[in-house]
Parts: C-alpha cells; sequence; structure tokens
DNA sequence: GCAATTTGACCCCA
DNA sequence: TGGGGTCAAATTGC
C-alpha cells in the first residue's frame, strides 16, 4: 500500500468533511435569508448542489481507500484495475423506504435500536451491525440502520439510516431537532453538532429508493484562508452579504480548491473513481 | 429468567 | 454465483 497516497487521501477526506460542515452552516444561513413564501432560491439549490458533490467525492475516496488498501501488492508502475465495487450503504433488497448516510463521531441518535446482526463486509476493513428500531414489533416501526466504522478515522461511524420511524419512542428526547436533511436544507449550525439523527419523513409511498448522504462534522470550523480561493461564479452573489456569510462561503471554496490540489488525477486513478461513481451512486 | 447480543445459516439480487 | 441483508438459535449479562 502506498502510504503517502493513502496519507493524501486521508487528509483530503477530513478537508472535505471540513468544507461539508461549513457548507451545511452556510446552507441554514441562506434557508434563514430567504423569504418563507419562496424558500426556493438559486443560491440555496447551488448548496444543495454543493453539498451533493462533499458527499459524492467523500464516499468516492471512501471507496477508493478500501480498494487501495485491499488491493494485494502489485509492481509499482503496473497500473492494476480496480475491482468491481461493491454498493456502500445501500441495500440491495427493493424496498420503498428512504435511505440516508449520515458519518458521526457517535452512533447515538436518541432512539432505542436493537442490534440483529453483524457482516463482515468484502473489502472494508469494519464489520457492519444491523440495527432496527425496538419497536418494530410492538408499534410496527420498520426503521432500520446500519453502522460502520470508517476507514479513514475509526473514531467516525458512517450510520446509514432506512425507513422512518413510526414509533413514538419513549426515550426520544422532546426537544430533538428536524432531520438534518441536506436536500430540506432545515439544518442548522447547532443541529450539525447535534449527533442525534433521525430519518426523513417522506417518500414512504415513492417505490424507486432514495439514497442520500451526509456528513457531519464535530471538528470545529477553521478560519478560512483568503489565499488559493476558487471562486465560483455563482458564489460570487454573497459578495457583500454579512460578515459570516463571506466567511463561510470563503471557507466552502477553499474545501473545493483543497480537494482539487491534493490529488494527482493520475495518482488517485480518476477514471476509477468515474467508474465507482456509476455504481455507487445508482440507488 | 429475561432481555440483549452474537453468530451461523439462509435468502435475495446484481 | 457470491456478497449483503435478515432470521433465529445460542450465548451472555444483568
Amino acid at each position: 500500500m502506498n502510504w503517502h497516497k493513502q496519507g493524501n487521501i486521508k487528509a483530503a477526506m477530513e478537508e472535505l468533511l471540513r468544507g461539508q460542515e461549513q457548507a451545511t452552516r452556510l446552507q441554514s444561513m441562506v434557508k434563514d435569508m430567504l423569504p418563507p413564501e419562496n424558500p426556493s432560491d438559486l443560491a440555496a439549490d447551488l448548496l444543495i448542489e454543493v453539498l451533493s458533490s462533499f458527499s459524492k467525492a467523500l464516499s468516492l475516496l471512501e471507496l477508493g481507500r478500501s480498494a487501495e488498501a485491499n488491493s494485494p501488492p502489485s509492481n509499482a508502475g503496473v497500473r492494476r484495475k480496480m475491482q468491481s465495487p461493491r454498493r456502500v450503504s445501500c441495500r440491495r433488497r427493493q424496498h420503498p423506504y428512504t435511505c440516508r448516510t449520515t458519518f458521526l463521531k457517535a452512533t447515538e441518535d436518541g432512539f432505542t435500536w436493537r442490534k440483529y446482526g453483524q457482516k463482515n463486509i468484502y473489502g472494508a476493513k469494519h464489520s457492519r451491525s444491523y440495527y432496527r428500531c425496538i419497536h418494530k414489533h410492538g408499534q410496527g416501526c420498520q426503521a432500520t440502520k446500519q453502522v460502520q466504522r470508517t476507514e479513514q478515522d475509526d473514531s467516525t461511524f458512517a450510520i446509514t439510516y432506512m425507513g422512518e420511524h413510526t414509533c413514538t419512542d419513549a426515550t426520544k428526547p422532546h426537544d430533538q431537532p428536524a432531520p438534518h436533511d441536506i436536500s430540506s436544507g432545515s439544518n442548522t449550525a447547532g443541529a450539525a453538532n447535534d449527533l442525534r439523527a433521525t430519518p426523513p419523513s417522506s417518500d414512504l409511498g415513492n417505490p424507486k429508493q432514495e439514497c442520500k448522504e451526509e456528513v457531519i462534522s464535530n471538528k470545529s470550523l477553521s478560519p478560512p484562508s483568503s489565499s488559493q480561493l476558487l471562486k465560483l461564479p455563482e458564489l460570487s452573489a454573497f459578495e457583500g452579504s454579512s460578515p459570516p456569510m463571506a466567511e463561510l462561503m470563503e471557507a466552502v471554496s477553499e474545501q473545493y480548491c483543497i480537494s482539487e490540489m491534493e490529488y494527482d488525477p493520475a495518482e488517485f486513478k480518476l477514471e476509477d473513481m468515474f467508474e465507482l461513481s456509476n455504481d455507487a451512486y445508482n440507488c
């Protein structure tokens, strides 16, 4: 394994995590600025795209690391086609429930779960645990979740929620915030640091399975640098806005810039990433 | 003794 | 055909 390459990937993933957190905060601020009667706005839509890009990049890096870490040693300079990747965090069996992946430092989310299985995942460093809501039988709650440690950080869990809680969990805190959902933009900076998470409240009748992915990092927001900023045309619309907004926009831009600088496409097998993307997000 | 967890087996599906 | 998801018996802990 090329430890130097792995180190670059890990550093890039950490930067992406920071960037996503900052973008999430920015999304919350944008939402607050929009008039309630017309919540749709180009900036808000763009932020959804930004967050989606962060999620996809992180997952692709995760897959890339997994494949790299588990590939047998090969001669230097010999390019080997990556093994066909398995889907990550998306159940294979068809059901109408939504699925949503979060990356958290803890698995606590305010609900009571019962573990019903654990599997060693092919090519994964850590096994995956399967939980269902403790009220599955009593109240017919169909919510389940899968928990797996991420490979780049053993203290971070990739938690995939499937289905939604239909139960009235007595242990659930009353002041539980709305689910952190990048598609709804309902989260706030406080919610981003809140480890509790709930499945989204929609799409039960939609037979097409959805996968949303979010990354919540507990790491603090680092001060943005004014150098090396990738100035996106759409983001320039925020110039002249309140200082926190401008600061966040710079921070988000920086994450994009770092992401580009950290990777040598030839080193990271960019074509493999595109191959992976077709499979990993076809859910 | 009960509840939660573990783990091997089975089923589903790409 | 094989990996992922689920089931259920066995095991463990309180």
